[in-house]
DNA sequence: CGGAATATGTGAACACTGTCAACATTCATG
DNA sequence: CATGAATGTTGACAGTGTTCACATATTCCG
């Protein structure tokens, strides 16, 4: 019945999930560790015993943010159902993960840009591969099954990654042109790759 | 001889070099009114005669770095040198744009940065076309000399802009999978644009 | 010309932020 | 049980955007 203890019990975790809590709903600037401190009913310094400073506790969130980026993008590979031959899974998985990347930034906005805020605390050394793995493995199945020549190995995850992630940027900036329609341009991008890694 | 006139006489223009000048070293991020009115011996409040707020203030900044941009892809478009037939050089014409995209924001990757960020003042209505508007036209020149297929007309633009955008901020976020060279990939991108596209 | 209206700059305040040092409380481990 | 480590609090500091009352210069009109 202790209305507050004087130990939290599991400070680092609760303000990770508030944390992410407040990123969705109103982007990473305007996260605030006094804000916080609030809502978990914790004084403003108790944060200091977790996190060295705010811009730690954001890079752990820019992380977690690209950690659902990659699963989102693993998910929507494993959701391909492929009853053609491996040449054909191969593109239609290739596909499908560029398409939930583009899916994930105009859903979770807000995630999406904290997940490449670039922080002045630079990420845990191996910590993006994740997406970027997916992405080349994706390459490499294309590759095996021949459905793009070998000799793009190398440039075909560049070469996707800049076309989903710009269009990613685009739609969620609110920089976009008149008269073009979100949906028919993530097909135009995604078919577009796969014809400049062909 | 008078030391410090009551007036600036020039505040608003002298408040907008300091800021770009200070942006591309620092960021946007680290603009501060006080700061800017320091160096210019005026009080912070004075930058309220000429803004309303930090973000009016911001988003101009962002206004300028975008023109800036659209000028270097036009100083880049007409520096082709072309001594081929129509069709060849519409296609240099829009390679190099595309590549002066991308060397654009990594020489000035804090401008390049600025020009897109987000920022809780929407720009002036018709403002952006203009870096857009050089993209279009190009892309028009490849109609017209039969260098691309008309139907691609409408898709092209979003192709493109998504290649270099995409590759700009990757290359600037410093979110880099190793083993991968600049230079290397931006013509990677760019000649995988045009592939997309014909 | 001269005075009034207007534009521009100043100073002191307000609420807010991240951060820190000194102190309080609980937990864990000998 | 006692002692040190872990965790949380309080109060302060400098710095921020912003505003309000006031000071000064410029412009404009009779």
């Amino acid at each position: 019945m202790s209305e507050k203890p004087y130990h939290h019990g599991a400070l680092e975790a609760a303000l990770m999930d508030a944390a992410l809590d407040f990123v969705q709903t109103s982007g990473i600037e305007a996260l605030t560790l006094r804000d916080l401190a609030r809502t978990l009913g914790v004084s403003p310094s108790a944060v200091y015993r977790h996190f060295p400073s705010r811009d730690h506790l954001v890079s752990r969130v820019s992380q977690a943010a690209r950690e659902s980026l990659a699963d989102a993008l693993l998910e929507a590979r494993n959701a391909v159902i492929s009853n053609g031959r491996a040449k054909r899974r191969s593109i239609e998985r290739f596909e499908a993960i560029g398409r939930a990347y583009v899916v994930f930034a105009t859903q979770h906005p807000s995630l999406f840009a904290a997940a490449f805020a670039l922080c002045d605390v630079p990420p845990a050394a191996e910590d993006n591969p994740s997406a970027w793995s997916v992405l080349v493995d994706s390459v490499e199945e294309m590759v095996v099954s021949q459905a793009i020549p070998a000799s793009r190995r190398a440039d075909a995850p560049i070469i996707a990654w800049a076309g989903v992630h710009g269009l990613a940027n685009i739609l969620t900036a609110s920089i976009w042109p008149k008269g073009y329609a979100f949906d028919n341009e993530i097909d135009a991008v995604v078919t577009g790759i796969s014809r400049a890694i062909s």
